[in-house]
DNA sequence: GCGACAG
DNA sequence: ATCTTGTCGC
């Protein structure tokens, strides 16, 4: 069994409007590359849970900048065709080079797949996951943060998993 | 063959 | 991811 927890949050305030914890069965093991396989039929289940059409899906993982082109970022906003973006602590995939605009970007078969983002002294690799391009990502995603480490999404959404699985032990 | 390897 | 003490940096 795993939970999943989806938040809908408000833009630009990025506050808190609805959320979602969703539980069920994990049967799939983690392989790295195969992320979606185990994590996104959960956290669709989630997302679906919020019943709206949210303008722009932050997602634990990486999209494109993935062996295949296609990590659990792109998996979920196929599925839910909406635009997503993936956010993650360590690089799966690509090789990184630093553009005109000093801005260190993610490239996967000779395109620009996400970019490193050097936030509180780390980095963080956003990547594309769908509907979305790097032009508009390079611009949203330093939006997405309030004051933690995380964005505010995620931030959030870790911080309500970890107290729904304290109050359900 | 060896190393690397999101969560 | 998870288990876990002390330590480092802002």
């Amino acid at each position: 069994m795993g939970i999943a927890v989806a938040v809908l949050l408000d833009f630009p305030n990025l506050n808190l409007k609805e959320y979602a914890v969703v539980n069920g069965v994990i049967d799939i093991p983690y392989i790295p590359g195969l992320l979606a396989f185990r994590e996104a039929p959960l956290m669709i289940k989630a997302y679906e849970r919020l019943r709206c059409e949210a303008d722009l899906i932050v997602v634990d993982g990486h999209g494109v900048t993935h062996p295949r082109e296609f990590g659990v970022a792109s998996h979920v906003g196929l599925i839910l065709n909406r635009p997503t973006i993936g956010v993650a602590k360590g690089l799966l995939y690509g090789d990184i080079v630093k553009g005109d605009d000093e801005v260190e970007y993610i490239i996967v078969n000779n395109k620009v797949g996400g970019l490193v983002y050097p936030h509180q002294g780390k980095k963080l690799y956003i990547s594309i996951g769908h509907k979305i391009s790097i032009k508009s990502l390079k611009a949203i995603t330093p939006k997405l943060f309030k004051s933690h480490f995380l964005p505010e999404p995620t931030y959030i959404a870790d911080a309500i998993s970890k107290n729904f699985r304290r109050s359900r032990w």
